[in-house]
RNA sequence: GGCCCGUUCGUCUAGUGGACUAGGACACCGCCCUCUCAAGGCGGAGAUCACGGGUUCGAAUCCCGUACGGGCUACCA
């Protein structure tokens, strides 16, 4: 094959993106990046009912936020436009005419009642319940002047008798093979005359020359009423490639049930774009079966429809929640640094102003932080009180300073750290550790206290770093206040 | 009912007839490091490869059947 590449990822917007979705998206992405190809957005807007521009726009965004890049696409335009299915209708009608010309559909005249009550026979009876081809047997020329006269009719596929299983390659799971008999003579166009999934679907991937459809495993029983459609249009069918699904913890569907399901829910929990697309692309596809962090260019370089694998995936937020860590861990200081300032902002922390003036102050907090957290909402609560006068939590100083000791330990402490001629965190160090052997306390309860003062919490960044960094005067009136309510 | 897909540690997976006493990662447990929490280092536990037959000198890997889960079977997508 020598033609390019082309893929297309297709979604619905009667919602946001969803996991599921952006995890097909991300392995069209990565199939036409490897192959050099084209990735194509394509809007199937058809279900007036729940799509909305508000939708369209937010998966848009929630891709761009990936860093999954289209080159053809509604925002974007392209030679095989227009790229939402509501402005297709043209194209559909004329494909509608070329079966029409080629004697590969027909008119059915049967009323919807008519269908589902011999459909209920016919499921009665067992066996396949598919359309009994009733019209069909009429004549071309009766049909034409029913057609003629304003009969209200659907267009259907003639599957041919003749034709033999349908047999597709499957670029995931291999030969696919289905009986001809088992094909029912499908709708392509309604009486209304819009057309139906299966056919827009063909129609669509036909005409923006689309090469691999690579898609959900719940289409595995569209694709070969879609072939039958390219054939009827006289048209070579794509490649065809089918995902397995993504469930839930429970092994069910993934839904809202399952807490937060959408890429934008995950954006705003403080992930990073970064660690869902490997989390994503690891979910049904692996490099080798070793690495486990992999980078925008690794999975580029590497991914292969080859090594997607078959079976369903539960999707695990704690390894996701892992990977997070690692690509905050991993992430340039000054990215973080701006990361930080982003959320601090949000918080009502930090104004644009201060975090230009502070940079330097910021830039050596950063370590503390990104070393201690797994999402970016977990800065607030760890650096508040750096920001804000912080109270003391209960279980805290019940804990700390309640205990025999914490008040001398804190005085003394704050002395030494007034008499200090530097404020930096060796010489605090340098400071504090000189207390717990002269008072003959443990270390870690002199550490404690000092770490409850100034934070109000038992758990914070580094000590003598944390001092430093909240300077001198806040430090030490933090420490006296608390020793006031410390115990002897 | 019919047609189709899937089934390896709790989870994601490696594995394509012999290197498998089934490897890696997350989670879990222990130890080390240590001012807390993390991070990091070291180690541990965890899979009768869904089940039952076959083929073969030899099967997680090939074939058949069964069970369970899922999809399609719409003038929904």
């Amino acid at each position: 094959m020598t033609e390019p590449v082309r893929v297309r990822f297709a979604p619905s917007p009667t919602g946001h993106l969803h996991i599921g979705g952006a995890r097909t998206a991300v392995y069209n992405w990565a199939f036409a990046r490897r192959h050099g190809g084209a990735f194509v957005l394509r809007i199937e807007d058809t279900d007036p009912e729940r799509s909305t521009e508000e939708n369209t726009q937010a998966i848009l965004r929630s891709l761009a936020w990936l860093g999954i890049d289209h080159d053809e696409g509604p925002d974007v335009g392209g030679p095989y436009g227009p790229y939402r299915q509501t402005e297709r209708a043209p194209l559909y009608r004329d494909a509608l005419a070329l079966l029409q010309e080629r004697g590969a559909v027909y008119p059915c005249f049967c009323s919807a009642e008519e269908l589902e009550r011999k459909r209920q026979e016919a499921r009665a009876r067992g066996g396949f319940a598919g359309y009994d081809k009733t019209c069909r047997a009429i004549s071309p020329t009766d049909a034409a002047a029913r057609v003629a006269a304003g009969d209200p009719h659907a267009w259907r596929l003639k599957v041919p008798f003749d034709r033999g299983d349908v047999v597709f390659e499957d670029l995931v799971r291999g030969e696919m093979r289905f009986p001809i008999s088992a094909i029912d003579d499908l709708i392509v166009v309604r009486s209304d005359g819009t057309p139906t999934y299966n056919f827009a679907v063909a129609v669509d991937d036909a005409t923006m020359r689309i090469t691999h459809v690579i898609r959900g495993d719940d289409h595995i029983s569209n694709t070969p009423k879609q072939i039958l459609v390219y054939e009827a249009m006289g048209v070579e069918p794509p490649a065809f490639a089918h995902l397995s699904m993504i469930w839930g913890p429970d092994g069910k569907r993934l839904s809202k049930r399952h807490g937060a399901t959408s890429v934008e829910a995950y954006r705003d929990m403080g992930y990073l774009p970064e660690a869902l697309l490997n989390y994503l692309a690891l979910l049904g596809w692996s490099l080798d079966g070793e690495t486990t962090i992999i980078d925008r260019e690794t999975l580029i370089a590497n991914f292969s429809l080859e090594r997607v694998s078959r079976n369903p995936a539960i999707f695990d937020s704690e390894k996701l929640e892992w990977l997070n860590g690692v690509y905050i861990r991993e992430m340039p200081r000054e990215q973080f640094v701006d990361r930080m300032c982003a959320v601090l902002q949000d918080a009502g922390l930090l104004s644009p102003d201060e975090a230009k003036e502070r940079r330097e102050w910021l830039l050596a907090l950063a370590p503390l932080v990104s070393e201690r957290i797994k999402r970016l909402d977990e800065v607030v609560p760890m650096v508040r009180f750096l920001f804000a006068e912080v109270a003391v939590e209960e279980k805290a100083k019940d804990a700390v300073l309640a205990v025999a000791g914490a008040r001398s330990a804190l005085e003394e402490a704050a002395r030494a750290l007034e008499s200090l001629e530097a404020w930096q965190s060796d010489a605090i160090e340098a400071a504090l550790r000189a207390l717990p052997e002269r008072l003959g306390m443990k270390p870690k309860a002199v550490f404690q206290a000092v770490r409850v003062a100034i934070t109000g919490t038992t758990v914070s960044p580094p000590l003598f770093e944390s001092l430093e960094l909240l300077g001198r005067e806040r430090a030490i009136a933090r420490i006296e206040a608390a020793a006031r309510v410390a115990s002897d």
